[in-house]
DNA sequence: TGTACATCAGTGAACGCGCGTTCACTGATGTAC
DNA sequence: TGTACATCAGTGAACGCGCGTTCACTGATGTAC
């Protein structure tokens, strides 16, 4: 068995197991980085022996893709409470509550432990980076189907691209909140939040 | 010794040696990732034995920080030939011209061997990060330097953080670059001058 | 210009260590009758 | 309700490997007279 996923745990024991090892995998990532975190670390830390951590991931990536696929479906289901409130309002609307997008992405993120050190991983690592990218593209496409009824006659590979970097640029000033102490949060929150709501506002003067 | 950084060499074979390993490093990190890439395998491909990096280098992550530092020189030297040009014609001649500083800055960026590997492993080593972040706020310091004495009775500290978080999301949009293939570079280079320029000449409209 | 000497650049060989992963196994849980 | 059996969850012990780094050394380069 060479998959890197694992068959979901049948057992209610094995379920929290698997949950264990990911946040304990997310406090190591955290304490000890990525290039130091080892599958024998995250299995001592969790109260297992070395092969338990292999019943539910193949190897050792199999677990960062998993604990990054958990931080990225939390953020996705913000977009989608925040979509649920906001996209039947239209293009303008969606643009005026871009702050509180941003804001709850950001309570997701902190939510989770070794949020930031899970997202650098996804960045830094050649096994890792198409989580982050896969999961980006997913927010990009989901706004582009709220945007899209409300702006007659775009080009939807235009309307794509422009979001797309919406959604980059918001991405960083989230991961900026946990690097730059030299900045107050909410400052970032809003500055961010404007231009990207000029960015949108622009988006419906070219529509018919 | 344990110092991480030792003297510069002496001689020219020295120099051209230790520029070896930095390049070598560079394509290393861009072919295996950071997570396995070794000083060993550093000097094997740069036809020497191990510990002849450590006449150059303190440790690993010295090699690595040197490779970080000498990226952003580069990058620097792109803003400031950028802002001697700019700069005198005040925040709007800068704003007007902030899609040049993007491109002059990403094409720094792809010049360097494994820019791109580089980056990230500045971003996702804990011992690395500060790398990055005093070369972001260094750029940032440059940028106030530069808009301050055109934008009278604005505060210093508003003005900086506003600076400060363009420059992560114009630093955010060169990675971009090299991350997502489904939007054009010039897209994005276009799209993200537009919206740092905004913001820009909001400056300018509460100056005195 | 020649040579003795000091300094610098790079080598050969190895170290202890922890990594990722696997094997054959035991104990825990669920299920059919 | 009891029990026999199947499946699932986790263990004990170890593997080969390459890592980062160091030691004592040799060969190359520069310098003073």
């Amino acid at each position: 068995m060479t998959l890197a996923a694992r068959r979901p745990p049948q057992q209610d024991r094995a379920r929290q197991t698997r949950e264990r090892l990911l946040d304990v995998a997310g406090e190591l990532l955290a304490e000890v980085g990525i290039e130091r975190i080892s599958t024998n670390m995250i299995a001592a830390r969790a109260g297992l022996t070395p092969p338990a951590l292999y019943r539910y991931f193949g190897d050792k990536y199999a677990v960062l893709e998993a604990l990054g696929r958990r931080l990225m479906e939390r953020q996705n289901a913000a977009l989608d409470a925040w979509l649920a409130r906001h996209a039947p309002g239209g293009v303008a609307a969606m643009a005026d509550r871009i702050g509180s997008l941003l804001a709850e992405n950001a309570a997701a993120t902190r939510a989770e432990p070794g949020a930031v050190w899970i997202l650098r991983a996804l960045h830094a690592s050649p096994q890792l980076v198409h989580v982050r990218l896969e999961s980006h593209r997913h927010v990009t496409e989901r706004l582009v189907d709220a945007c899209v009824p409300h702006l007659g006659g775009i080009e939807r590979g235009a309307l794509w691209s422009r979001l797309r970097i919406a959604v980059e640029l918001g991405f960083a000033a989230d991961e900026m909140l946990h690097e730059e102490d030299r900045v107050p949060a909410d400052v970032v929150l809003a500055e961010t939040a404007s231009m990207l709501r000029a960015a949108l506002l622009d988006l419906t003067a070219h529509a018919s």
